[in-house]
DNA sequence: ACCTGTGTTGAC
DNA sequence: TCAACACAGGTG
């Protein structure tokens, strides 16, 4: 077993880890003691590496002291380990990635790397890392260090909880001026979108909250963009309807130039319209407003039932599992296109299950989409297998420049391949598709204590504006 | 959605 | 004292 006997230096500590945050550190020992230079030369002294956000790494000592050692095997179930007195065993406690969950920022991210081996032969030279340490001082002393108030509502730099709207934004401060990132669902995105700004703002030595190395690629594009111009592009990809990227709710361009669209019959858009219809009138709204009436409001019996669709039309360019989290996999029947200028819905109630069953979220994925097509929806009309009418939308768009093709999203989104070609359909390449602007979507939904799965197929498809 | 005023914090 | 920051109200 390990004596956890770590002291740090009383100035560093508080430098690196900020007031209060040894309490934030996972660790159960209750001696946790960091070792200071003097003690590194200990043959006991494991050491930690510091990533110090520039790529760079530095280390501290620590030394860990052996109790008990009479058994040749000592066991920590807790932790895992099983260590031997004739083996070397690292172990890291701090993951980086986990640390830079941990509010301690880009600077902190600290990692453990417990080496136990009696030989020092086989040890790492620890003038060389107190040579590393020195350096990392002097970095840390030549950097300044943050200022301002800590944020009480996020763990994160530079992102705050709006009340008001219940989301999270993000600001940096340019010239004296603040300037708004964007608004976010989750902190972590506010988070990430403050980092790009920083790095693009302050350049690589700026105070982030994750790693630098998770921003090269942005690094990359961001280069050829003017500061206003990448603020704009941090905005579009803000969680939020934002301006600039359409005037359309719920409709972002993303960085591959397709349109994501993002909805929520009850919890998105129409939620939106439902709620600002009672606050503010229909003025606002997306929906024609008479499709309220009596009808969406009026019918609470699909809030929250199993036919409640979340009409995530998005198109993803990375991860959306690990961005959006709603993002299932789901098998999408064919989708076919009508020249009438309209947007229908279908549903039924047949099929077959394919989602996650612990989840009542519903996910529509759509294919790119011409990026000079800019939709309006409008509610219009409504089709289902039984007869019933429920809702669609006349779509009104203007094409401004041959289309682009179709990508298909079912690598980047999550869904198989297989079930997923058939969903995406090229418009220049399905002889049904007479108007190449046509815009395909199907989606299926699933009840969460039901077997039965709504299929539905949205068609869209852009009518040029009256002269 | 975005801007801006103001209070807070911490380095200098 | 001042810059950096968060919070929150104002505006369109």
């Amino acid at each position: 077993m390990f004596d956890l006997n770590l002291t740090l230096n009383s100035n560093d500590k508080e430098k690196k880890f900020g007031k209060g945050c040894e309490q934030e550190f996972p660790v159960t020992s209750n001696s946790l003691v960091v070792n200071s230079e003097e003690t590194a030369s200990n043959e006991d002294t494991c050491f930690t590496r510091e990533s110090t956000g520039t790529g760079e790494t530095a280390s501290v000592a620590f030394n860990f002291g052996i109790l008990g050692g009479n058994d040749p095997y000592e066991k920590d179930h807790d932790r895992g380990l099983i260590l031997t007195k004739t083996e070397m065993v690292t172990q890291e406690l701090f993951p980086t990635g986990q640390l830079s969950e941990l509010n301690l920022g880009s600077r902190s991210n600290i990692s453990l790397d417990l080496s136990f081996n009696p030989d020092s032969s086989q040890q790492a030279r620890p003038e060389m890392v107190v040579q590393h340490q020195q350096q990392e001082v002097q970095q840390m002393k030549a950097r300044k260090s943050r200022r301002g108030p800590k944020s009480k509502s996020s763990q994160y730099r530079g992102v705050t909880f709006y009340r008001r709207t219940g989301r999270w934004e993000s600001h940096i401060w340019d010239c004296g001026k603040q300037v708004y990132l964007g608004g976010f669902d989750t902190d972590l995105s506010a988070a990430r979108a403050y980092d790009r700004a920083a790095i693009k703002f302050r350049g690589v030595d700026a105070d982030i909250n994750f790693n630098l190395a998770d921003y090269k690629e942005d690094m990359k594009q961001m280069k050829n963009l003017s500061k206003k111009e990448f603020v704009q592009t941090l905005r579009r990809q803000s969680t939020v309807f934002s301006r600039g990227s359409s005037k359309c709710r719920g409709v972002n361009l993303q960085k591959c130039g397709s349109w994501e669209a993002r909805m929520g019959q009850f919890l998105g858009e129409r939620a939106y319209d439902k709620a600002a219809i009672k606050s503010n009138g229909s003025d606002v709204i997306n929906f024609d407003p008479s499709t309220y009436d009596g009808k969406m409001i009026s019918k609470p019996h699909n809030e929250g039932s199993p036919h409640d669709l979340d009409l995530n039309l998005g198109i993803s360019t990375s991860s959306p599992l690990k961005e959006s989290g709603s993002l299932f996999s789901y098998q999408f029947p064919p989708c076919y296109v009508q020249n009438t200028g309209q947007l229908k819905l279908r549903s039924d109630n047949s099929g077959t299950r394919v989602d996650n069953p612990l989840t009542s979220e519903y996910s529509v994925l759509w294919a790119g989409v011409n990026p000079n097509f800019v939709p309006n929806y409008k509610e219009q009309e409504v089709i289902s297998s039984q007869g019933q009418q429920e809702w669609a939308w006349q779509v009104h768009g203007r094409v401004v420049s041959t289309p682009m093709a179709m990508v298909s999203a079912a690598a980047s989104s999550g869904f198989s391949l297989p079930a997923t070609t058939s969903f995406f359909t090229a418009p220049n390449s399905s002889p049904e598709v007479s108007n190449p602007s046509a815009v395909n979507m199907c989606f299926a939904s699933y009840s969460g204590t039901s077997t039965n799965t709504s299929r539905n197929c949205l068609q869209m498809k852009p009518s040029l504006p009256p002269p």
